[in-house]
DNA sequence: TCTGGGGTCCTAGGACCC
DNA sequence: TCTGGGGTCCTAGGACCC
């Protein structure tokens, strides 16, 4: 019998709003209703609110503009992303001090494992915790609610709990037994998981609470929801989960999309944004130091039917050229089953591996005649390279590997 | 009310191989 | 000539999370 783990889920508080506010001191700051999220034009979702402002029945998710007609007063800004990407990292290094096994969720979501550091601080785990809570608002300036757990699945839910806006105090410890008590406080809607579709299905066999379930056996939730489904909702209503943390974790995709102020008609214009978009994606690929094998274009069309189309190459890429020559038949084959306005496109990379340095990677001298555009050539390799230096040194965007190209043919 | 952008994981069917 | 079953890879779509 192994000792119990002690996992901590850390979930920074209204982290969009709060970094809204770090951004714009004298505007966002001092705005009581605040919303964060959405586009100059009004096309986007609300991604966070201010207390305040949920008191007008705003949720994340919500369109922006019904969110401006339930509360006309309130200030709306876009996210800011920089000032969300340095205060993510700070928290992380704040609580990097504890412990270095730490799983990073989501740019507000940190899990730690804090197993075996019992001798250490010589405390229970909700004495460490409020002394992380502590110590990441003094030297982050952003609020932390930790959840305790001996797994994933109860430290989260245990954060939900801990958070300000749910009438907890900023920690939330279930200690190691108590898991099944714990749930069995709990609708099914607040297990992670358990979305708006499965919610529905539940609520016709009349599971609502987490005790509705409970008397149910196995075989029984397997048939009624799928044997992934079932099985995994029977083991998560006792708070058991077996998954390990993903420590240092590589990305198993990267992507850019965007959804266009208005529809966009012709062929033309989505080949000039597909263009953009594999200029973007690519430099994220190589960014992270990797390569991929494939190409995935997604289109929404007016009426938000999504569409993709994808393409896996014998040998992984990462030059915009490449990418771009495989993304180009994948959207024409899209916009050939179904010609109408565009609202939205993107360009998803997958199949990444990480090319091994010291070994010298394999380079196709020069393209197979019969399939141009599959691999990278060295020039290609070597430009992009050059490229991604260059903005490096004086800020993303300031050349492309398509500007870089003129540049050289004059 | 009219639906962002970045991800992960699962399912199902078809191709292909043994 | 027809047949089975399993494994792997790929594509497309969908649910879900923050």
């Amino acid at each position: 019998m192994t000792r119990p783990r002690r996992l901590l889920h850390a979930d920074i508080d209204q982290m969009f709003v709060a970094c809204a506010r770090l951004a714009d001191p004298t505007g966002a700051g001092k705005a009581e209703l605040l919303l964060v999220g959405g586009t100059p034009e009004g096309r986007g979702v609300v991604t966070s609110a201010s207390y305040p402002a949920r008191r007008f029945g705003i949720r994340a998710g919500m369109p922006m503009a019904r969110a401006l007609r339930l509360c006309p007063g309130a200030m709306a800004v876009p996210i800011p992303g920089a000032v969300v990407r340095r205060q993510s990292r700070a928290v992380r290094v704040a609580l990097e001090r504890w412990t270095p096994a730490i799983e990073t969720c989501s740019v507000d979501e940190h899990v730690l494992d804090l197993s075996g550091t019992e001798a250490i601080y010589r405390e229970d785990l909700p004495a460490t915790a409020r002394r992380i809570r502590a110590e990441v608002l003094e030297v982050t300036g952003m609020t932390v609610s930790l959840g305790g757990g001996t797994n994933k699945l109860v430290a989260k839910m245990a954060a939900d709990v801990a958070k300000p806006s749910r009438g907890g105090d900023g920690v939330h410890v279930v200690a190691p037994g108590q898991e099944a008590a714990f749930l069995a406080s709990l609708a099914l809607a607040d297990i992670p998981g358990v979305g708006p579709k499965l919610q529905r299905r539940l609520d016709r066999f009349g599971l609502v609470q987490v005790t509705d379930a409970l008397p149910l056996p196995v075989e029984t939730l397997a048939e009624r929801f799928g044997e992934s489904v079932g099985r995994w909702l029977f083991h998560a209503v006792r708070g058991e989960d077996e998954r390990e943390l993903a420590i240092d974790g590589a990305p198993k995709s990267v992507s850019r999309e965007e959804t266009f102020p208005t529809d966009l008609m012709t062929d033309q214009a989505l080949g000039t944004e597909l263009a953009r978009l594999a200029v973007r994606v690519a430099a994220d690929l190589r960014a992270h130091g990797a390569k991929a094998r494939t190409i995935t274009v997604k289109l929404r069309d007016a009426d938000f039917t999504t569409r993709q189309a994808a393409t896996t190459l014998p040998d992984a890429v990462l030059s915009d050229r490449t990418i771009l020559a495989q993304a180009r038949p994948l959207l024409a084959r899209l916009r050939k089953t179904r010609r109408t306005g565009a609202r939205l496109l993107g360009i998803r990379l997958s199949g990444l591996v990480w090319p091994d340095t010291g070994a010298g990677t394999q380079l196709a001298l020069f393209e197979a005649a019969d399939q141009p555009g599959t691999s990278d050539t060295p020039a290609d390799v070597t430009l992009a390279q050059v490229v991604d230096r260059i903005n490096q040194k004086h800020g993303q965007g300031t050349i492309t590997t398509g500007s870089a190209l003129e540049s050289l043919e004059q």
